[in-house]
DNA sequence: ACATTATGATTACATTTGTAATCATAACTA
DNA sequence: TAGTTATGATTACAAATGTAATCATAATGT
């Protein structure tokens, strides 16, 4: 059973998301930037996410080079069913209908929903 | 500024705004079916969530009634955008994505989501 | 009126989280 | 080779969280 992630450890992994392997200085480096975390906070999430099993790393000499050990789109999609269910009763669409109330679709988003609609049509209409 | 809202609190909050004002035998009648709750639990979620300003109550005789003081939607909204921003960088489509790899799709949320999409049209094309 | 009960308030306590500081050690530098 | 440094491991510590138990008190039943 996966350990939760919390709000803090995520930002590491999504890191390692984009990039990885991936030295522990240059997840610093990329995480001091954007948030205002010392260099030791960022280890300290590092070490727990490898605690947790959600990042795991091989030697690489005196330092480590680190990787995700889950999958991306697995987790995102775990947590967003959870989220949708905690917050929306299991309904997606209201989620949605708020971003479109508040003008937070992108063209390209509108582009892509009307794409994934005209497939599930196709699935479940015939 | 709004203290977070934990996920335990969040179930009590879902009560309120589904029923309310709402006394906290309802609420723990209700809570201790769907989550095995001790009755102290709930009681201190309520009282948490009236420390947080989340919620509050009058006094009815003995025991008070409680009543939500923020809004669903206002909660739902700000949620979504973190929660969007922090697992798919901010756009929402993906997530959409997901349910309906997944097969988590209503016909009524498909439904929903045109037109959704058609509304946005008019408004974002000409 | 008195014992019992229901209810909110206060206290409890282990775990998780945010945010580091300190420690041990291997590597590098002068 | 000895001091300095970089790096992971260990330790720290307050606040938040999950999950109640205990306390004080007002209401209620008998």
């Amino acid at each position: 059973m996966m350990k939760e992630i919390s709000n803090a450890e995520l930002n590491v992994l999504n890191v390692l998301w984009k990039k990885s392997p991936i030295s522990a200085s240059e997840v610093v480096a990329l995480l001091t930037q954007s948030h205002d975390w010392h260099e030791k906070t960022v280890k300290t999430l590092l070490n727990r996410l490898v605690k947790k099993q959600a990042i795991g790393f091989e030697k690489q000499g005196r330092s480590y080079l680190y990787h995700p050990l889950i999958d991306q789109s697995d987790y995102q999609l775990k947590e967003s069913e959870s989220f949708i269910e905690r917050l929306f009763s299991g309904r997606v669409a209201p989620l949605v209908a708020g971003f479109a109330r508040e003008n937070k679709l992108s063209a390209e988003d509108v582009e892509e929903l009307q794409q994934l609609i005209d497939t599930w049509q196709e699935e479940n209409k015939l």
